[in-house]
DNA sequence: ATGCCGTACCGTGTACGA
């Protein structure tokens, strides 16, 4: 089985793109991030008509994640339990299912902007918060299947930054950031792209200005972290950069993870 | 080559991304 998670900016705007990617790519569940539409404007029909469920949340232009799979799509849970709000509303950054029997988690988490900004807190908050959930999972079933996939707005370490001089005064990369990261890691939660994906100057993400991308100056931030036991099944993981290429890219590149029997 | 910001909003500018 194949899992990937994608930051799409936007899924009217790329639709097409996204559901061939797909098809090409063989992808068999997909954690979708900024939809960016409600869940009326999700483009649904062309992922029906190429045999993928979709379930997703979103209320306006902003955030918005989404699941897509070809293998069931079971036990839906929108957000997670005591959440923490922006502005006293639950923001649609958290979406979770079941599909092929791993529990498959779309996350968005909060841009803290930046390091003084209150969004900040905001998003130390919320990764608090759901690193409580992730642990009990696995206090309660250590042999779950889980998948926490999705754009953690943080790079982990210095490898992961094209430039820490460019990022030291910004968010990302912070020593708070990097602990509310690495508490998923000591949780038991792995990061099994890194090994098929090693570093430095490998990354998911690149800014569209300043041409970043052909410079090669991005930043490794979107993870599928995944549980003790579902890791041990992992064959192989790749980023797939290709999809960063061309007009109408999203400024996000799909990473991929197989999972064996 | 991968190429000089993109997306959404009742909108001719503003907010947001990271």
């Amino acid at each position: 089985m194949r899992i990937a998670t994608w930051n799409v900016n936007s899924i009217r705007a790329r639709a097409e793109r996204v559901v061939d990617w797909l098809e090409r790519a063989d992808v068999d569940v997909l954690a979708i991030q900024e939809t960016k539409c409600s869940v009326d404007q999700f483009p649904e029909m062309g992922f029906a008509a190429a045999g993928y469920d979709v379930e997703r949340i979103g209320y306006n232009q902003w955030n918005g994640v989404a699941i897509v799979s070809r293998v069931g799509i079971e036990d839906l849970q929108t957000g997670f339990p005591d959440q923490p709000r922006w502005n006293d509303a639950v923001e649609a950054r958290a979406i979770s299912a079941i599909c092929g029997g791993v529990r498959v988690w779309s996350l968005y988490v909060p841009n803290g902007r930046g390091l003084d900004d209150p969004h900040m807190s905001y998003k130390l908050d919320w990764l608090g918060t759901l690193n409580g959930h992730a642990r009990q999972w696995l206090a309660d079933d250590p042999s779950a299947q889980i998948v926490l996939a999705g754009d953690w707005n943080i790079a982990p370490t210095d490898d992961d930054v094209w430039s820490v001089d460019y990022y030291a005064d910004k968010s990302h990369i912070s020593a708070p950031e990097r602990a509310a990261f690495t508490d998923f890691l000591d949780a038991g939660y792995a990061d099994v792209v890194r090994p098929h994906a090693p570093g430095p100057g490998v990354y998911t993400y690149w800014d569209y200005t300043q041409l970043r991308f052909p410079r090669k100056e991005g930043m490794r931030i979107d993870f599928t972290l995944c549980s003790p036991a579902l890791a041990e099944r992992v064959s192989g993981a790749h980023i797939d950069r290709e999809e960063r290429k061309g007009k109408g890219a999203s400024d996000h590149a799909p990473v991929v993870i197989d999972i064996g029997p």
